[in-house]
DNA sequence: CGCATTTATCAACGCTTGTTGACTTTCACT
DNA sequence: AGTGAAAGTCAACAAGCGTTGATAAATGCG
């Protein structure tokens, strides 16, 4: 308690920082069972202990690495028929800008709990966005979006399937742009 | 060598097809490493040495396990404005058929001998069929596929997002045919 | 039957994993 | 300088893993 009200910045917190770092990139990289706890210390150049110490087991580790914010912006004033387009950039950057979400995907596959965060993010921030856009089924547009969403990044950063993964962000929102319209705002399609 | 050429039925071809439906279980549900052998064996109700003796090995087990045919049919006859739902009504009857395509695309996430595995299904299954069909750039068309298709499959099989997961086959055709048919036929779109 | 091959069992190995507790160093503050 | 808390180190644990080799039971054939 000799810190000033305020001021943070323990030495601790550097450590905090760098573990959590390192346990995205493992996590992302080799997904949860193959990220080990020792390999993830060793890459943030500290003790196995320590990560026990500020995180106290794999699994918090793994929720602290894990936070995701799809950070939705206002599509509000996108024209409708734009808004999948709007959407699969958003997607794409908010995909490229850490390795927060591969590392959630990745372990979403093989880990209950993190499946779980996977199935929050589209139903708690997705859907809510679509609501506002007044369409019906909001919950089913959303589910799609996602099995489009998911399906890309799947094939794109996790599968390496070519010639996906080498597409330019341009061609993938050209590609999905239209998709994720259809499924945002097209009627219901009526089946037989 | 106590058998004539042609009726093999040894005693352990039994043992061995047990091993194989437990193995494609296990890993279907719980992926390449947290799928033991030690579980599989249990599932088939033998000593885990013998899974080794017929197997040699997990990765070898995984590897027969994994052994899958899309079993594309002849889409020649198809009219073309409907080629995307006699695609995904094809694959829905696949993946739910047996557990063998579960198995790969949770392996496929953390394994990368997997992961090449399911490369190669769209690279030399779907591709090949898409060149019969004289469209251009079959390889990024099969990619779109493998992404929509893929991703559906992670929703419905693995994440269970709902209500993906509860949409009756008749609804997920008449969502993701259309997809499906532009990725298939459609001209590739002009970017600004 | 007696024998050889196939099939199955058992116990153990070496290794890695997450996790713990005792110990030492670092460091800000009186 | 001295003290007490914070930060970091170290060695070890219990458990689980894939894998192995010696050994026993079952099976088919002369």
């Amino acid at each position: 308690m000799a810190y000033a009200q305020g001021m943070a910045e323990r030495k601790s917190d550097r450590t905090r920082a760098a573990i959590l770092a390192a346990a995205r990139e493992r996590f992302g990289a080799d997904g949860y069972e193959r990220a080990t706890i020792r390999a993830i210390a060793a890459d943030a150049a500290i003790d196995p202990a320590m990560v026990m110490r500020y995180y106290g087991s794999k699994e918090k580790l793994f929720a602290a690495a894990a936070e995701f914010d799809l950070q939705l912006p206002d599509f509000s004033g996108v024209p409708r028929d734009q808004l999948g387009e709007a959407v699969i950039r958003h997607f794409l950057t908010r995909w490229e800008g850490d390795d927060t979400l591969r590392a959630l995907l990745r372990a979403a596959v093989t880990n209950e709990s993190a499946a779980e965060r996977m199935r929050q993010l589209f139903a708690q921030q997705l859907a809510p966005t679509l609501r506002e856009l007044a369409v019906d089924e909001p919950a089913v547009r959303a589910g799609l979006v996602a099995s489009q969403t998911l399906g890309l990044a799947l094939c794109r950063y996790i599968l390496d399937v070519e010639p996906i993964a080498r597409l330019s962000p341009d061609d993938v929102v050209a590609w999905l742009g239209p998709t994720l319209t259809r499924y945002l705002i097209a009627p219901l399609p009526d089946r037989p």
